[in-house]
DNA sequence: AAATTTCTTAAACATTTGTTTAGTTTTAAA
DNA sequence: TTTAAAACTAAACAAATGTTTAAGAAATTT
């Protein structure tokens, strides 16, 4: 892994635990251990940098559910299945990631990275938009509000995971119990957001 | 409204839309149209000064659904829906505060904050529980995972509100769209989370 | 009316901020 | 081996930050 590397890994941490704007150039430079000028010289500003990060880590979530529209060997609510259990595992691995790119998208500065950070999230939305549209018109789905149902679908696992303390009081958890990357926790979170879909989606 | 109010507005507002780290103390001043060191002499600190934004807010919103676990005249599908219809309302008309609190939320500096920031938005879902655990007990309900199912509730209504930005995008409208305080968008809001309860919570 | 407390101000304070500079070392090519 | 580009460093930069100070104005109490 090379310098450049390491200062966005380092970033992610920071600007994913501290915020942009509470983390200090020389906060990741201490933390990547580089001179605090190789930042501007690598990437010519900390916004710049912010850039370099959402870009790098978008890179790995890129069209995943695409293939799955086509798909003819699984009905919808298969789909649907799979689409749970991948954002599930997506968002429980990399939620520092995720609350950072919430936390920018509330921010009302930096507009031109709020179109980027919402596009990012898009690209995965749309997709599931379709298989639902396709589900409704095959007769197998009821005529949901599709929007609103894919909201319902981040939204429930976003929620639980804005912080650990959170989850843990809302759980009902004690201090010690740590919800990220919780295994009994993924578990529950699919099945509940299945049967709520099946329940919500299904014609009985 | 006294200065100290004013400046608790101003703040609101800007560490609302700005976050609490991008606004500067001279930024509220000039807001508030206040002299800098008033922000000081009132409230001691920028961080003091945070405390009491979120007191202050939070004393708005304390225990509104206490009352509804022992209503007798009402079913508990009609307290659910009761429960939308303000959840809703309140999560549209504060949703500056409402990322304010989340963003906060997200972010692992300010352990005691995030702690009182935590309980507010509990305070106001430990009587959800208690009316799902009821329904539940009653046979009016399913055995459903009564936490995730509140999950599901706030976090739907949540995540829509993230940014306009992004709702637009979801929901597919043009630029000129705004969705806070969007009549239609609350109502449709309000229809979905309540078909979504019902076909999740009624026994079939 | 005098005294005292409260409110308000402009200026200054010490830090911290992101960034740049000017120089050095390392690496790779000619 | 010389040369040129790239990588890296310590120091300095100006601007912005939260906070304090010291003085004055306004309000309240005595």
């Amino acid at each position: 892994m090379n310098k450049k590397e390491i200062i966005i890994q380092s970033a992610i941490k920071l600007f994913g635990t501290k915020g942009f704007e509470g983390t200090s150039v020389r906060d990741i430079a201490a933390d990547a251990q580089v001179n605090v000028a190789m930042i501007n010289y690598y990437f010519g500003s900390k916004e710049k940098l912010f850039e370099n990060v959402v870009e790098y880590r978008a890179s790995f979530l890129k069209g995943i559910f695409v293939e799955l529209i086509n798909n003819k060997s699984l009905t919808p609510i298969e789909k649907i299945d799979i689409i749970i259990d991948h954002t599930v595992e997506r968002k429980f691995s990399n939620s520092q990631f995720h609350h950072l790119l919430h936390r920018e998208l509330s921010l009302e500065h930096r507009p031109q990275l709020r179109d980027a950070i919402s596009d990012i999230l898009l690209k995965n939305m749309n997709p599931v938009k379709t298989i639902i549209k396709n589900g409704i018109k095959d007769g197998a789905f009821q005529p949901v509000d599709i929007e609103l149902t894919l909201t319902t679908l981040l939204g429930t696992i976003h929620y639980l995971l804005t912080s650990d303390t959170m989850c843990r009081k809302i759980l009902g958890k004690k201090p010690g119990f740590s919800p990220f990357q919780n295994k009994q926790l993924k578990k529950r979170m699919s099945e509940h957001v299945k049967k709520l879909m099946r329940s919500h989606l299904l014609k009985i």
